[in-house]
DNA sequence: TCAATGCCTGTGAACGTGCACAGTACTCGA
DNA sequence: TCGAGTACTGTGCACGTTCACAGGCATTGA
């Protein structure tokens, strides 16, 4: 803190060293005795140019420590070199994931190979898609990586007015035509995991959803009441929230719908660890009065006691391909959605 | 995804109603009936515009759906009007933190006051370390919100270097005189830990700590030690890395170290899962023959079996004390060091 | 030897903005 | 009535790039 207030004097002509101004091109044309036109045909690839004066340029600007102006660049060619995230989703749930971590990985990684850089917003509230209206429609962005963005979202019509090629991370709900997206295969993951309480013999088996409006809530019931069919009536069906509050909950509700109720797949391991404790609670053992099933195959599920068994995702390709998906978008070729398998990993719990 | 083959047609010159150019400053100038110089000034603010030349501009704004062209504008004032936030935690543990959710969203919220964006890099390896520094070195940024950078990190040079305004969340050992930072009370949290155990009565009270090249693995450690003094030998603490596997091994060394423990401070919630797995495994109730403190309260902590009594740290408020800093620090104020409280919250493992 | 054909290079203009400067109109006091 | 001041407005220029274009120079074929 001691320097802290000594380095920011900036009068007009005084170019300390600190301050000094950052080379520009024209700075390395000149220490490399071409022109501007040369150096950018270097800078830039393709072009025609002499390996005498290619090596000059790549020596002059290593010499003078020259970066590109993004700024200038970005303002001839109106592409910013960038692409925007953006993370509707209201609660906190997203970032617990190692999904996330995963995807924001792959992101930045792939997009640096092509010298762009990745732009978050968080577009929670109403001021929030505002903001991210605005910035798409004022072109600061290349693309967009949408992130668990809800079917009835606003900001879909202003992404598409913008005219702004977007892809999104898992299917948005009756936009799947229009918006491109890899997901996995929640269908198919809950299927199996329904098809495995059943093997084990369990007859009475409940779920525990996501809110509807995800694909996580309707695809994983759809894949269950794909295998229970008739067999699971309306009791045996709770909604819930992601939460693990949420989870306890629905548990409880469950149980006093169906008490004699012997399995339970519950639609994500957070919420699966609520239904635990709730098990707990009513004095369930788990798996022998009831089994559980999670879905995720999050960091939680091998905390919990049992451990759970769950579904795994294949989230670093699901990100990884969303990501190509995007690039691939810019490049203006032609892309289909993907649908990555699932894996179902037994533990303790079931 | 029936249709997903068929609006992806985008010729080259072919500019649709979608493709029209955005409006420039001129435009609204022209549509305002006033000169550009005007428009300027009401859009930034400060200098003197009569009332009626405001009303039109910004009649003329809404009109044409207007948003400044930040490629230009930074160009001519050489600020980006972004900050980039730099992660350089190898592991991906960071982003299992709700930590990191409150963090994004408090950045983005306050720096969106501001109208600047957030650009997330991640400098995990050398490639990406590379990239930042060329990105700061570049000038692509406005200021840089360093999270969990080790001390040694070349990355501290390069930005030195570079001159850009940085600032950290959590102390960077070794450097918190050069850059400012907000951070939980580590020290005072496991002070406040190490006292409880010693309260409920326990007298061989061993811990677990994150790598001593943090700061949580350090100052976790001194406060431990500064409440058990000699009485901690050498034997009673064990180091580990943060993951829940780390943890289990280490709780195993532990308990052979001091096969008659009856206290264990882990410097982590996830770490503190596995070493209940492994207390589980060797036969050891928890809490009555040993008791867990953990650290975080993180999501795991209510999960687990029995729930972790851990440490809160407040990181709602640490998250918006470290972009606060940085803000004071654009704005030319001077700055100092933020440290915060932490809660002891006691659940059932100790 | 000359024209034609490459490859390679330099130059001017433009992208959209903010800022300094130069005005203009209007008020006020002497 | 005039000068000085004040409040507001318009204009030229520069920021650092890319891109189209116009050459220059060598090599080739006739």
């Amino acid at each position: 803190m001691a320097g802290a207030s000594d380095n920011r004097v900036r009068h007009k002509g005084e170019l300390s060293i600190l301050t000094r101004k950052r080379p520009t091109i024209h700075d390395v044309a000149e220490a490399s005795g071409v022109s501007r036109g040369t150096v950018s045909r270097v800078l830039n690839g393709k072009a025609n140019v002499s390996l005498s004066a290619e090596a000059a340029v790549r020596r002059a600007v290593a010499e003078t420590g020259y970066v590109v102006n993004r700024a200038a660049r970005s303002l001839k060619t109106s592409r910013t070199g960038s692409i925007v995230m953006v993370l509707s989703e209201p609660q906190e749930r997203l970032f617990e994931d190692p999904n996330f971590s995963v995807l924001m990985r792959v992101a930045t990684n792939q997009l640096a190979e092509r010298d762009m850089s990745l732009v978050l917003m968080i577009a929670g509230d109403d001021g929030g898609r505002d903001r991210v209206a605005r910035y798409l429609r004022g072109g600061h962005a290349d693309g967009a990586l949408l992130i668990s963005t809800h079917a009835g979202d606003p900001l879909l019509d202003e992404i598409e007015r913008a005219g702004v090629p977007a892809v999104a991370l898992g299917a948005v709900l009756g936009r799947e035509s229009v918006i491109p997206y890899a997901a996995a295969d929640e269908r198919g993951g809950a299927r199996a995991m329904a098809e495995y309480l059943v093997e084990q013999g369990r007859r009475k088996i409940g779920m525990i959803t996501g809110p509807l409006d995800t694909p996580g809530g309707s695809l994983r019931l759809e894949g269950f009441t794909g295998v229970l069919g008739r067999k699971a009536g309306k009791q045996m069906v709770v909604h819930s929230d992601y939460t693990q509050a949420g989870g306890e909950a629905a548990m409880r509700r469950l149980l006093r719908n169906v008490p004699d109720l012997d399995a339970v797949f519950v639609a994500s391991d957070l919420m699966a660890a609520g239904a635990l404790q709730a098990l707990h609670a009513a004095g369930r053992r788990v798996p022998e009065d009831v089994a559980v099933g999670g879905f995720d195959d999050s960091a939680i599920a091998s905390a919990t006691r049992p451990a759970l068994t769950t579904v795994r995702q294949p989230l670093a390709k699901v990100a990884e391909e969303t990501v190509r998906l995007l690039i691939a978008l810019l490049d203006d070729e032609e892309v289909e959605p993907v649908i990555l398998p699932t894996e179902l990993i037994v533990r303790d719990s079931a």
